[in-house]
DNA sequence: ATAAATCTTAATATTTTCTTAATGTTAATA
DNA sequence: TATTAACATTAAGAAAATATTAAGATTTAT
């Protein structure tokens, strides 16, 4: 299992390394919030302890900036203890919370916790992030999609819409908020590229497209994935 | 989603039922850890808030149990507040832990951050803005509008209108701030579109648009949502 | 380099929503 | 109770948004 542990201060990010080190964990380093999504995009972390407060990119940034793709569960660290504190990491999308100074044992312990949502019994196997609704589910690590078990072929913009549909189910996403997200870029009317591959995608994904079950149109608004 | 708590005391029972209600969380209660799992048997369960100290069967071991073959996340509560208790609870299988006296808005932190991973993450815009007044509500993230539970479908106008009614229940708006705040420029007259789109919107989610229970009209001066 | 797959564009169709305008009804008040 | 101003109702045409299709451009794979 590796663990990201990100912090500013040199001191703390070695003893958490020293404690994790000897629990069996392959414990990658980073100073800051933009080191941390950097080795993110290249090793495969299976948890974060990141500290809140930090130069470049603070953790409470980052963690939003994780959570945009990635299902990676996180542990905030802080100084503070204050409850304003804790509620904003959970809501920001941490998964856990410890104040500074900790006790070692509490850490490993909520390491532990966090990992074994990850971990089917018996092997040490991660998980994928795999987001769901209905019957309709993907699997980010795989890029394999299906709907009611059966595999559906999509090709990567298509996968790339749906997938941000789908881990936000329930959302809905106007056309242009859509572009934005998938091509990285403003769009500029006229636009109907993504209408077009929304098409392509219930082609896909419904039994009937012109009756979707999943990928809605909100009138006037945008698309979203029924949240189911 | 559903979450179900189990608490032998009967009043912090009703008290976190209170709370979760009052987030649109659908709740089940057990006071002990036999009725959680016959209840987890029964329903579909998101999430467990469950007691550490129960007759019967203990927190402790029912949490154990039930993860022998669910993958429920489970958040501890426990008067107790030693490292020692916190640290067996999470090694137990524990996903998160409160202590009592709990402060509401933490608890109802932790339970959204734990469901996340069940909606499945995205962005940070987790806070729901959701505005109700008795059995209508409106969740301004998937534009979803429900009378009684009941889903009604309006076209981005109506919403717009509702939203600003509902959002201020108890405020009247004169027909031309309506004008003004949903389109963005002022009202020029003859002007009745509003009304129009007022009587559409009865039609969606009143009983009887003649004798209007939630949007109402006072006369000479406009509309608003009745606060209930 | 070529073929296959994918993406975008553009033209057109279809669906849904919005506004207008004509007319009806209600509530306050003189 | 007659008057009037404000709201209610309806239907139809205009406008806006999405849907669909096919062809051409681009990218990817072989």
């Amino acid at each position: 299992m590796n663990i990201l542990v990100c912090d500013d201060d040199k001191e703390i990010l070695d003893a958490i390394k020293i404690y994790l080190d000897n629990e069996g964990y392959k414990v990658f380093k980073a100073a800051n919030g933009l080191e941390a999504l950097e080795i993110i995009g290249e090793k495969e972390i299976h948890l974060i302890i990141m500290d809140i407060m930090m130069p470049k990119m603070d953790g409470l940034r980052a963690t939003m900036k994780i959570r945009e793709d990635k299902n990676i569960p996180v542990i905030m660290l802080s100084a503070k203890s204050e409850d304003t504190d804790k509620i904003m990491g959970l809501n920001m999308g941490a998964d856990d919370y410890i104040t500074k100074p900790f006790n070692p044992l509490e850490l490993i312990a909520r390491v532990k916790s966090q990992l074994r949502r990850y971990t089917t019994l018996g092997s040490l196997e991660t998980r994928s992030n795999v987001f769901k609704t209905g019957g309709l589910m993907l699997d980010d690590e795989s890029k394999i999609v299906t709907v009611d078990g059966e595999a559906v072929k999509l090709t990567p913009v298509q996968y790339k819409i749906l997938k941000l549909l789908t881990a936000n189910a329930g959302r809905v996403y106007s056309i242009d908020e859509i572009y934005e997200k998938v091509w990285k870029e403003p769009a500029v009317s006229p636009e109907n590229t993504v209408a077009v591959h929304i098409r392509k995608i219930r082609e896909k994904i419904e039994i009937n497209p012109k009756e979707p079950k999943y990928l809605k149109v909100v009138w006037g608004i945008g698309y979203k994935v029924e949240k189911l």
